[in-house]
DNA sequence: GTGAAAGCGCTAACAG
DNA sequence: CTGTTAGCGCTTTCAC
C-alpha cells in the first residue's frame, strides 16, 4: 500500500540499486538524481521496510532491553533514559521484563532473544542464573548491563557498598551510635548483590567507628510499604530505638518515615533518616539521600550499546557512576548531641 | 552460526519446505519426520528469523505501544499487563514514549510506526493532535486505545465522569458541605480530556446536591508533589478550609494527606481525602479510592490487539470497564454530623 | 554514476 | 505427505 522501492525507482525513472543508494546515503548518486529519488520517495509515502533491509544487511536498528520490572520508579528511569537515546538513533526499543524467578525466563533467553531481532541487548539488573549469561553471550551481539558485575560485559553500575559506607558515615558523623539498617532481604537478591553490598557498607562504617555491636538489619521489602512494615517492627519498641536508619532506597526511607510520624516520631528530631537512589519525590520527604541518576545510567547504557553496535569494542567490567549526597533535613543529629 | 533453515532440512534429510512445516505446525507432516526435523533443529540450535519470516508472511509478531510516560505509576502498571499478555503469545513489544509536546511526535508516527513492523499499535493516553489520527489508520493494522475516544478506534476507558461523581458523592452522603477537588490543569490534557471530565463529575454531583456553590478546584500535577503543592494552597487559610478533598488520582491524594498532616490537620478527622486509581501505595494511606485496574486494562488492550491481528474486528468505540469504590480510613464524618 | 542480477531466510503455492 | 519453485523488499557486488 505505502510502495515499494520498486514503485520509488519507477517514479523516478531509475533502478532499484540508485533508489536505494540515494535514500541510504550510501553509494554514489548524482545530485539531480537523488534530489529527483527523494522527490518520488516523498511523493508516494515511501517508507523503507527494515525487514527487508534487515535480511540483508544483518542490522535490525532494534535494541532488546531485559529488566526485572517496568512499574518501579527506579526502573522506569532507566528505561525512560534508554528509550530517549535510543530514539534519538533512530532504534526501536524491544522490551521483556524478566522476574527473579519467573518461568518465562527460559522463554525470553531462548527464544525471544535468540531470534536476531536485535542489534544488542541492554541487560537491566539481571543476575543471570545457570547459563543464562553463556547464551547472552551466545548471541553474538553487543551486550551492556546495568547495575552489578556480569561476566565478559561492560557494566555501568554504582559503588553500592561505598555508597551504603557513604550513607552510614554520615549518621556517625552527626553523633548517632544506634543507627539501624533497613534493607533487601538478601534471599531475594533480584538484582545483583546489591542487598548485601549494601549490608556490608553500613557494617563496616559502623565497625570503623567501633559501633559493630550496634549492628541492626531488618529485611524487607524495597517498596513504600516495605519500609513502613519494617519500620513499624524496628521502632515498637520505645525502649530500644535506634535514633537513625539508614534506609537502602528511598521508597524504603519514605516508608519508614510515614511510619515514624504515624508512631509519633518525629523526623528528624527523634528520628533521623537517609535513603539510597534521588528519588522525585525525596524533596517532598525532606528526605536526605545519595542520588545515584538511573535516567542518566540508562542514557549511558544506550550510549554504550550504540557504540558498540558500531564497531567500538567497550572493556568489559564494571564502570561506577558518581553519586552524590544530597542533604535534606531528614537527617538530624541524635537528641543531646 | 545459529543456522539456517537449509541446515536443518540437509541435516534431517528433508526439503526445506518440510523443514519449514514441521517447525511452524502448519501444513502435513508425518509424525516421524517431523520427530526429525524438531530433532535436527535442537541439535544444531535454530531459532526461526522473524525478519526472513515477516518478509513473506507479512505478520511481525510485533505490537507498538505508544505511552506519554513510562516512569509513572499509572502507566508502568498498563505496560506490564500488555507486556505479560504479549510476550505469553509469542509477540514483542516495542515501545515509545510521546511526550504531549514533544517534537519527537512526528518522527514516531512518519517512520518508527510506519515502517511495517508491527502487527498492531496500542495508543495508551494519546490523544492525536492534527492528522496523527489519520496516520494511525493509515498504518492499515489493527488499532487500540486506552484512555478515552479515539475515532473509529476501540478504546477502553472508564467513565471519568461517573468515577468523579461516585467519589464526590460520597463526601456528600458523609455529611461534607465544603469539597475541594484538586485535578489535573485543563491546559495540560496529556491524555484525553480525563482532567475535565473528573472535574464536571465532581460539579455534577455538587450540583445534584445543591452545593454548587461549594465548588474549589485547584489544578495541578497529577502526582505526590502535585497534590502536595494544591493542599497547601487549599488549606493554609483557616477559617476557609474544605472538610473534604476529592482528587483526581492517587498520588495527588497521597500529596494531601502528607501535606495535611504536615499542617497538623488530621486525616481523616478534620479532613477526608478521597481519591482515583488504586495505586499500590493507597492502602499505606489508608486511602479511599475508585479502583480502575491499569494493569488489568494493559491486558485487555494486549487481548484485543491480539484478537484484531487474528482477523476479528472489533467494534470502534469505547468499552467502560468497571471501577470499584475501595473504603478506607481516609474518609470520614465532617466534624460535628 | 547507474543498472542487472544475485540473494538474505523464510513460507506459500503447486505439483507430484 | 513431500519436494520444487517462486518471491517477500531490500542491499550489494559487479559490470557497464
Amino acid at each position: 500500500m505505502a510502495g515499494a522501492i520498486a514503485d520509488v525507482a519507477a517514479l523516478a525513472g531509475v533502478s532499484k540499486a540508485t533508489a536505494s543508494r540515494a535514500l541510504s546515503g550510501k553509494g554514489y548518486v548524482s545530485p539531480e538524481t537523488r534530489q529527483r529519488v527523494v522527490q518520488a520517495a516523498s511523493t508516494i509515502g515511501y517508507v523503507a521496510s527494515p525487514n527487508a533491509a534487515s535480511l540483508v544487511t544483518g542490522h535490525t536498528k532494534n535494541v532488546g532491553v531485559v529488566i526485572p520490572y517496568i512499574g518501579r520508579w527506579f526502573f522506569g528511569q532507566i528505561l525512560e533514559g534508554i528509550e530517549q537515546q535510543l530514539l534519538a538513533r533512530g532504534y526501536d526499543m524491544t522490551l521483556y521484563t524478566l522476574e527473579p524467578f519467573s518461568p518465562a525466563r527460559d522463554r525470553v533467553f531462548d527464544f525471544f532473544l535468540a531470534r536476531k531481532r536485535f542489534d544488542g541487548v541492554i541487560a537491566v539488573n539481571i543476575q543471570p542464573a545457570g547459563d543464562e549469561l553463556e547464551r547472552l553471550h551466545r548471541l553474538g551481539i553487543p551486550l551492556v548491563g546495568i547495575g552489578g558485575p556480569l561476566e565478559g560485559i561492560p557494566t555501568i553500575a554504582i559503588d553500592d557498598e561505598r555508597v551504603a559506607a557513604l550513607a552510614t558515615e554520615h549518621l556517625i558523623r552527626l553523633g548517632h551510635q544506634r543507627i539501624a539498617h533497613i534493607g533487601g532481604s538478601l534471599a531475594e537478591q533480584l538484582d545483583f548483590s546489591v542487598h548485601g553490598e549494601r549490608l556490608a557498607g553500613y557494617r563496616a562504617a559502623l565497625a570503623d567507628a567501633g559501633l559493630s555491636e550496634a549492628d541492626q538489619f531488618v529485611p524487607t521489602q524495597l517498596s513504600m510499604p516495605g519500609g513502613y512494615d519494617a519500620a513499624v517492627q524496628l521502632l515498637s519498641d520505645p525502649t530500644n530505638r535506634p535514633t537513625a536508619i539508614f534506609a537502602a532506597s528511598d521508597e524504603v526511607a519514605i516508608g519508614t518515615i510515614i511510619a515514624a510520624r504515624r508512631m509519633g516520631i518525629a523526623v528528624p528530631t527523634d528520628l533521623s533518616v537517609i535513603g539510597i537512589d534521588g528519588h522525585d519525590y525525596a524533596e517532598l520527604f525532606s528526605l536526605t539521600t545519595v542520588e545515584q541518576h538511573p535516567r542518566e545510567q540508562g542514557v549511558i547504557a544506550a550510549d554504550m550499546i550504540l557504540a558498540g553496535i558500531d564497531g567500538e569494542t567497550a572493556e568489559p567490567g564494571v564502570r561506577d557512576l558518581p553519586t552524590r549526597l544530597v542533604m535534606r533535613s531528614s537527617t538530624g543529629r541524635p537528641a543531646g548531641a
